[in-house]
DNA sequence: TCTTTAATAGTCACTCTGACTATAAAGAAG
DNA sequence: CTTCTTTATAGTCAGAGTGACTATTAAAGA
């Protein structure tokens, strides 16, 4: 605990390092993007990994996890204050860095459009992959992406930070197809839409012409996120799959 | 991240302690009770904290935390590894521990009946106190405690694990009484009969002759907990408040 | 103009739930 | 040994929410 032992000796505790990994996500084109860098340097070298980096002496991991995230993005720290960030677990099995002991603290983030990636300081690279289709990650990395994928599906139904991919004004097409792409379900549109409308506070109208989106159909009305954080009652998954694991 | 810096220098990351934190929670005479240890050291000498220690050298923050509960419960390892335990989240400010940088993952834990505290080894004194009606703790676990309690509130909206308060086998008012005493609200009994019931594989009737209590009324059946940890759908709680803080 | 595409409106049956009422089986009170 | 009280269990009924559909509207493309 923070509450050190009792009789304690300020020698008695090993030295460990703490790190933050970000599990980045996008929706693009239709499908599920996260971000990933390619490591230059041994071990798992060549191989790509979870953004991310060292908790300064004088930071939390919050901190640390929206710094990383305005270097690997290339966003401005301002911008980066209003995106989706949220901490997962916390990883700390002793042997997840050959190096030496390493506690990370992981996060899942969501950005709305694509800014295009920009390699951050010290990362070689820096990727959009598709999801799922990620080859092996360095270190633990595989199963972090895993928790945060689970993670990500179920705060869908009870919340309502779909919003969180979208740019600030929406269709609610553009909606559904978030729920869908991380899903990877369909969902009816009427019934999609009613939930969403009937909801209080999940999205509000903006008034104006609606948008022609210059693609075919009947141009789509606009919305922008609603002040409500939580969704009642929920919006299930289809086929009931509850959330990933239990854990 | 795991993932130090590409050109990392070994000492270039400072020096963290990693603790672990325990919320242990019980159902005790229709009221929610949690273990807490008073502190008989500075800091906050003579004030209540929640148990916790260091991480070891070679052991991860979870097996940290289920030694940490043996300790302070008095349970074998064994019956410790039967206990519902699960991550909360990390708390990683640089100034909750006035002595030195701690970074504390907290853990809830979920234990039947009430075996009676026995002081772990570093602690001064431990005791199982209402919840709410604890003074202010000692560094930031007040605001540890009421994350925990939100956590394990929704937690029994969507899993089965009411079950984990209770002993091997239990009766439908019992495991009703965990919701009501957690949730601090009133639940129609053949409302949440049926509910719980027509869940596959929450609770498992025992065969035999129901239990007579002792106390008045008919004797109710008794169930012991189903292979099911997820409860599709949920077992919303009343006035729908969703899940605490969005977080 | 006709076709295609997508957004929006509306219907209907089914499930689940909240609020009840009723019955059964025990102990307690008289 | 009734009668009352208490608790478990059974069952009913109306309303909310949802899944599966059909219909209409408004744009682009042929």
């Amino acid at each position: 605990m923070s509450t050190a032992p009792e009789g304690y000796d300020p020698h008695a505790f090993v030295p460990f390092a703490v790190t933050v990994d970000l599990a980045v996500f996008t929706v693009r084109e239709g499908r599920l993007h996260v971000l990933l860098v390619e490591r230059g340097e041994a071990p798992y070298r060549g191989r790509w990994a979870l953004p991310g980096g060292f908790v300064l002496p004088r930071e939390s991991a919050e901190e640390a996890a929206r710094r990383e995230l305005a270097e690997e993005t290339g966003l401005t720290r301002n911008s980066v204050c209003a995106l989706h960030l949220e901490q997962l677990r916390t990883y700390s099995d002793p042997d997840r860095d050959p190096r030496m002991r390493v506690v990370s603290v992981a996060y899942a983030a969501l950005v709305p459009d694509l800014p295009e990636p920009r390699g951050g300081g010290d990362a070689a690279r820096a990727q959009w992959w598709e999801a799922g289709g990620t080859e092996p990650l360095a270190f633990d990395h595989d199963r972090i992406l895993a928790d945060a994928y689970d993670r990500i599906g179920a705060r869908l139904e009870y919340s309502c930070l779909a919003t969180a991919f979208c740019p600030a004004e929406f269709t609610l097409g553009e909606l559904q197809q978030v729920y869908e792409t991380v899903w990877g379900v369909e969902l009816d549109r009427p019934n999609f839409r009613r939930k969403v409308l009937t909801t209080p506070g999940f999205v509000q109208a903006v008034d104006g012409p609606p948008r022609r989106t210059g693609g075919r159909g009947k141009p789509a009305a606009l919305y922008r996120a609603g002040a409500a954080t939580a969704l009642h009652p929920p919006l299930l998954r289809p086929e009931g799959r509850p959330e990933g694991r239990t854990s």
